[in-house]
DNA sequence: CTGACTGCAAAATCTTTGCAAAGAC
DNA sequence: GTCTTTGCAAAGATTTTGCAGTCAG
């Protein structure tokens, strides 16, 4: 379903893109990398900051660089965002396009899926409307398994 | 595509619901009600706060009133909402499982689409997942048609 | 060195809540 | 009259910004 990279291979070509757009590589920006890249998962800016404070006591860093970084790794495409209404948005590795989301409303818990069937449905749709799509996201909420059999 | 009714048919089955639920029939909640029927579009709760200020110089209404209402309106399902992450949410007369949505980057306008293949292919993910599928939304961002022009 | 980056705290958004006064029934 | 609803302002929650000090290259 998707290719897996090695982290080794993700952080040079962060580092490459951080070089090429001038920036600059710190202790924050990687550990926040490093956290989304080997904690596969759907984290808040909240959760990765208690992340980094819990694993890292040592390390320096405010709520404000990791949203700055987040930001950063969206728009390079790095990790991408799913957003929750009014509570915010968690961040996962890797690019939206790759796959959906299945949301359960009990535990918050988030399942994944991808389905070629819905994403070639999205594209004719697109052009249907003379739509440029650059992205889309696509979640269904309900019950997961899990919550269901607790009841 | 949908089915049509009239804003009288909508008044009395808000004002049943409301009776119903021991709740109160108010100038405040039928003019929202009204705006969001009569202007058939999408609108933040700011939205529509402005648009009683300019056309109702008479009635007196707080924003909270219609943070309380939309979220009223919503569990009865009659309106619904799409989120738009930080940037809070657009609400629109009817339900949103009728209709997915297409987002302009450019101008925030919003088309809304139904496409039969992807509510099905939906209900197939769920079942796949056993997942009990509740709601689901599905937004296309991208450029429309006339802003593309506009280049 | 120089300009980018950081933490901090303050500000900005968007939404919710407590409460006394007003209104529906 | 009773109980809900309202507007207001204050409080919350989440995210962004200004700034002086720090750090990477």
């Amino acid at each position: 379903m998707s290719i897996t990279i090695s982290y080794n291979d993700v952080l040079q070509n962060f580092k490459k893109l951080l070089k090429q757009n001038n920036l600059k590589y710190t202790a924050q920006r990687e550990l926040i990398l490093n956290i989304i890249y080997k904690n596969h998962g759907h984290f808040t800016p909240e959760d990765i900051y208690n992340l980094i404070k819990e694993n890292y006591p040592d390390i320096k860093i405010g709520i404000a660089t990791i949203y700055r970084t987040l930001t950063l790794l969206e728009d390079a495409n790095i990790v991408s965002s799913i957003s929750f209404g009014t509570q915010g948005k968690k961040y996962e590795f890797g690019l939206k396009e790759h796959h959906d989301h299945l949301v359960c409303l009990e535990c918050g818990g988030i399942e994944e899926f991808f389905d070629e069937t819905i994403e070639k449905q999205q594209e004719i749709i697109a052009k249907k409307f003379n739509f440029k799509m650059t992205n889309h996201v696509m979640k269904i909420t309900g019950i997961c398994e899990s919550c269901q059999k607790k009841k």
